[in-house]
DNA sequence: TGCATGACGTGCATTTATGCATGTTACCCA
DNA sequence: TGGGTAACATGCATAAATGCACGTCATGCA
């Protein structure tokens, strides 16, 4: 039996995506083409994959077990080219980081520029999200993170320690260093959705007022006067139009770790980021804390 | 990076077969085809994969490396197949059956006669050799072995236990008849080069005269009267112009099993077999032991 | 009810991959 | 030393896969 390789990898496309449309734009194909192919394997395997409905291709058990078996041959080519990559001492070509958006501007723009300087050969694409890539699948060659430990497959490097502390525009400071009993409201992140009880035992009339899912969001409402928000020391101090208030003292917060799959992690690439990266930390250290 | 799935699996094809037109064959392609495909996996990951010599294309560090990785993918690929396979409750289509060369003769050939009776749509293929064919890699359905267990992952009935015995043409064994003491020549399979203890302790003026590779090149020796020969009684009493002599007398000898891989197991075509099989065997155990 | 949308099927032109025939090179053996 | 073989490269005709334009059908909403 002979089956086509790219009709199971096209299979595992269209269970992902569940149209053909969004099989065609992952694997970059018009979706005439991921029809044809799902009939081609169809037809090899001899087995009905997918009921084709009004919205979309369902999978069928059979489509199911195919495309569990497409993704362990994708899991074995992802390995073998973060290996070939582990391998590559070239200074050229794409190197793929992700880091939280507001690290970026204060932090990892300065070290990208520098890199860039040093390594002109050398295309950074940077991904900025809050999200985590996985470096298992090569969604980014070197991730920097705010974390507590750089996780199960991958090889890591504390960059920093860093600490939180509340920030507010500069009237919002101005009022509460007049009155400290004035009231104040918090603004706070959706993971933990109330005012800490530290803030409430020095300032009982501080009440929580907006809760947000983006802490982008939360320093635009804090510079517009809505309130007061706990970010990590780096973020307050470089943002514009905020000032540090007494609220909350400085806490221990999750660390800066920059890290990469096993694999990849002495890749010349990855390694030649990281020689810029760590200094300018190591400088930078008293940014981060009180 | 979009890297086809079909030029990694022949990168696999080349490595193991060493020349293009050795992988061509394999894939049932021209190796003019492999050889643009090898050219593009190249280009597609940065690497060079072979070195071209005149003998043929040998692999670099990075082409074993593809190949390992292509070869786990392979390894999916089959598990899958095995178990749509192993869900398949159809009886057409082929179904692929591996037995010992002289086995097939007197017993499997009659099962395989009655199966096709019963299931006229299954077409059968047999693979007759004494090679055990790998059922992991789907090299055969369902196999019928000589051996002491069904083995690792596969699953198995035992048929029937069985003994051998010594066999000889009929001038030969009228002479050992007449005179006890004659010398007798003694043809042995290269796994055991040499005369049982037991035959010489009655009968010391056997000798050893001829080592063999193959039994079927044993039988036809023995009924040419080149000497005796230690073989299992079915085969022996199905081989016409030989008759057992007492040089040997029966000996346990290992059991016959009809194995499949777990997945393959349950499904219709190799349950069918069985079951015209399994009686067959009982009905006729006492062709196999004295 | 009529219209816009999203998803899929179909026929045809075009691009791409494949196979075949021929040419080149190294090697083995008489 | 010369002819045969095995392995690979190359150019070209053919076959196959792909993309595009258009058509159909179900759904949701005004």
């Amino acid at each position: 039996m002979q089956i086509d390789w790219d009709d199971l990898k096209t299979v595992l496309a269209v269970v992902r995506g569940g149209t053909l449309a969004a099989a065609a734009a992952e694997l970059d194909l018009n979706y005439t083409t991921v029809s044809r192919r799902i009939l081609r394997a169809e037809a090899a395997l001899g087995e009905v994959l997918f009921e084709r409905l009004a919205d979309g291709y369902r999978a069928t058990d059979a489509g199911r077990l195919v495309a569990e078996h497409a993704a362990g041959m994708e899991a074995r080519q992802d390995d073998l080219l973060r290996r070939l990559q582990g391998r590559d001492q070239s200074l050229n070509g794409e190197l793929v980081i992700t880091a939280p958006q507001l690290l970026v501007g204060p932090h990892v723009a300065p070290v990208m520029a520098r890199f860039a300087e040093a390594h002109p050969q050398v295309q950074i694409r940077l991904r900025a999200t809050n999200d985590l890539l996985d470096l298992t699948r090569r969604e980014a060659d070197l991730a920097i993170r705010i974390s507590r430990s750089p996780g199960d497959t991958l090889t890591g490097l504390r960059l920093c320690s860093q600490q939180s502390a509340s920030f507010a525009a500069p009237g919002l400071a101005e009022r509460l260093a007049a009155d400290p009993a004035t009231a104040v409201d918090w603004i706070a992140y959706e993971q933990n959705p109330r005012v800490p009880q530290v803030v409430l035992e020095q300032y009982p009339n501080t009440r929580l007022r907006l809760v947000f899912d983006d802490m982008a969001a939360m320093v635009g409402a804090a510079q517009a006067g809505l309130g007061a928000v706990r970010m990590p020391l780096f973020l307050g101090r470089a943002t514009p139009g905020l000032v540090q208030v007494p609220l909350l003292p400085p806490q221990p917060y999750a660390d800066i770790w920059v890290v990469a799959h096993r694999d990849v992690w002495r890749a010349a690439k990855p390694r030649a980021f990281r020689e810029v990266l760590v200094p300018w930390f190591k400088a930078n250290r008293p940014l981060f804390v009180a």
